[in-house]
Order: structure tokens, then sequence, then C-alpha cells
DNA sequence: CTCCTTTTCATGCGATTGCATGTACTTTAA
DNA sequence: TTAAAGTACATGCAATCGCATGAAAAGGAG
């Protein structure tokens, strides 16, 4: 029980780093990266909105606004599907591909700094196995 | 960089569920948990709101409007501190004795389900190591 | 004592989140 | 075709968060 208490407490503890780190050099929130990042492992067909959601681990309605956001200072495009008509399909924009590629640098270091440096090889390795055990979407990467 | 991405997936995902079968059992969030555990384990001085900001890793506004929220509902007492005319001393009242007592069955099960019973003991302790040296506040659980 | 700095806590305000619900479209089935 | 059920997304509203700032007290320097 400790150890979780510890797991929660380091991870966020980690995780606030590197978005301040983020946030101090000018950079919007992390989930904002993991969106345009999605967006182009997706290029070019888009996302539609359900799909983006399912990969981030958002409630509905918080992605639907995120993808305001992003569409409304042109960081991605919204247009609708052309196959059914509820839905939205979402495309990275040039503006948002420049800001992955702005943010690439500073989130690597960030995350180096804070984690990757900390970890030699065995570790990583059995972290990932912990999460492989720890993951409740089932979708382990050593699949 | 895949692992870090793992790591906060599936540390976010393991809160979101343990957190989400507290509400579905009609319990307030973790943090008020939490802040009861820490005013419990200092019974019977109660705590400076700076301290329990400490052991909590909050943002001081933060902290200030939980202790209200506490304090609203009656799981905890605030009283000015007679050493400092500036602080808050926060003690556990007996509804949040109780309180604490009432959720800790359902947290432990809901920790054990999520998370003790993927681990045997050898990932505990690999776990254990791991967050030691990701530990930003440096306050290690094996010093 | 007086002035200045630091610490502790509170709070107004805008942005974000969570919840419940609404709207529009698709699918199913008779 | 038509009605019912399900899916995809949006949104009003209240609660919460983050930021900047304010107020009150403590600690020090002269």
């Amino acid at each position: 029980m400790a150890l979780w208490a510890r797991f929660m407490r380091v991870s966020q503890a980690v995780l606030a780093d590197v978005e301040s780190e983020l946030k101090a050099a000018g950079f919007p929130p992390l989930a904002w990266y993991d969106a345009l990042l999605e967006l182009r492992r997706a290029a070019p067909d888009g996302l539609r909105q359900f799909e983006l959601r399912e990969r981030m681990l958002l409630a509905q309605y918080n992605l639907s606004r995120l993808s305001d956001r992003l569409a409304a200072v042109g960081l991605a495009r919204r247009e609708p599907c052309p196959e059914d008509g509820r839905g939205q399909v979402i495309f990275l924009s040039e503006k948002g591909r420049a800001l992955l590629d702005a943010m690439w640098p500073a989130y690597r270091s960030s995350v180096a700094k804070h984690f990757a440096e900390r970890l030699d090889a065995a570790d990583a390795e059995a972290l990932a196995r912990i999460l492989d055990q720890l993951d409740p979407t089932g979708s382990g990467g050593s699949e």
C-alpha cells in the first residue's frame, strides 16, 4: 500500500516537473502535444474524434473541447466526415506539425532529465514489464 | 521515450480506475482521503497548512481551498495557530476519522485489484527502487 | 522602534473540468 | 418506410484549477 502511494506521488511529481518546464518554455500543455502526435501518426488520413479519444484515454467532452482549442489556434483542422454525418475528422495542420517539431527538443530533454537519465537498461526493462501488468487497457507494449 | 509515455498513461489510467470506483461507491476524491490520512498521522497535534501542503505536493492555493472544503463539511477543524498569527492549524474531526475508516476497505480492495494483485514481490521491489530513483523530491522511501 | 523582506494563507478572476443533457446522424428491425 | 435504439459529438452549468495578487503576521537590519 505504501508502494501504491509512492507510485502515484512520484509519477505525478515527475509529470508535473516536465509539464512545468514545458510551460516555462512557452509551450502548451502536454495533452496538446500528445494529440498532435497522434494526428501526425495518422497522417495524412486524419482521425475521427472518437479514435483520438481512445488513443488518449480522455473523456468524450474533454476531447471535444480539446479539438475545439486546437482548431481555434490553427494547430489542427476539423472537417465533417463524409462517411458519417455525425463525425468530425481532425487533421494536423502545418502549424501543428511545426509546433511538434519545436516542442520535441525541449520535451525530449526534459523527459531525459527527469526520467530517462535516472534509469539504466535493467530498470527500463523491469518497468516496462511492470507497466504491462498494470495496464488496465490491456494494450500492452510487448505483445 | 515510449517507456515514458507508457509510464504516464498507465499510472493515470490506474489512478483513474481507482478514483472512479471510489466515486461510484459514493466517496469523496482521493485527495480528501490523503489529506485526512496525513491529519490522522499527525494527531493529536494537527498540522499547519504548509506542512500538509509539503506532504501532499499540492499548490498553496489548492490546499487552502481543500482545507476550506474539508472544514465546510465537518471532516476537519481549522483553528488559528497560537504561535503564529498567520497560521491555521488543521485537525481531523471525528467525522473525518469515521470517513477514513469507512473508505479504507473500499480503497484497499480497489488498490489491490488494480495494482497490488498485479505485482509479485520481485516486481514490488524493483518498482520501489525505480521510484526512489525517479523521485524528484528526494524523499526516498528507502533511506 | 521603524522599515523592509519573507512567510503564511486567502481570494478574485478567467480557464478548465465533470456531469448531465441535447442534437444530429446512423443502424436496426419490423 | 418508419419508428426505436444506438453512436458521435457539442454544450450549459456548476465546481475546480491556476495565476496573480492581497492581507496579515513574523523575522531582521539599522
